[in-house]
DNA sequence: ACCCTGACATTGA
DNA sequence: GTCAATGCCAGGG
């Protein structure tokens, strides 16, 4: 599943749950996969459905993505502009 | 084995 | 659009 995670090209962003389906995994599988592993796989590039993010890490993850010029709205990456199908 | 908890998703109010 | 309830999978006590 690292492998699908690092698939996802900068200034993109895919979701738990599309990782999830693409490894045949349920998406918390896929969180916790990389809260414990991650660090060597660009995690930020990973949020919620609904474009929000985890509380330990979403302060970081903004600007990470902010960075990358990923849109964001009200603290929610706007999937619908730069969401990652696979 | 049972219960609780968590970087989640979906559905209905 | 935000909240609560339900389903899901894996770890730890």
């Amino acid at each position: 599943m690292f492998d699908a995670v690092e698939e996802i090209p900068p200034g993109r962003v895919s979701t738990y749950g599309a990782i999830g389906r693409l490894v045949g995994v349920g998406p918390r599988r896929v969180a916790r996969a990389l809260s414990q592993g991650g660090g060597a796989v660009p995690w930020y590039r990973v949020v919620r459905a609904d474009g929000s993010m985890a509380e330990p890490v979403r302060v970081r993850q903004m600007e990470l993505l902010a960075a990358e010029g990923v849109p964001v709205r009200n603290g929610k990456v706007v999937l619908a502009a730069v969401g990652w199908p696979g």
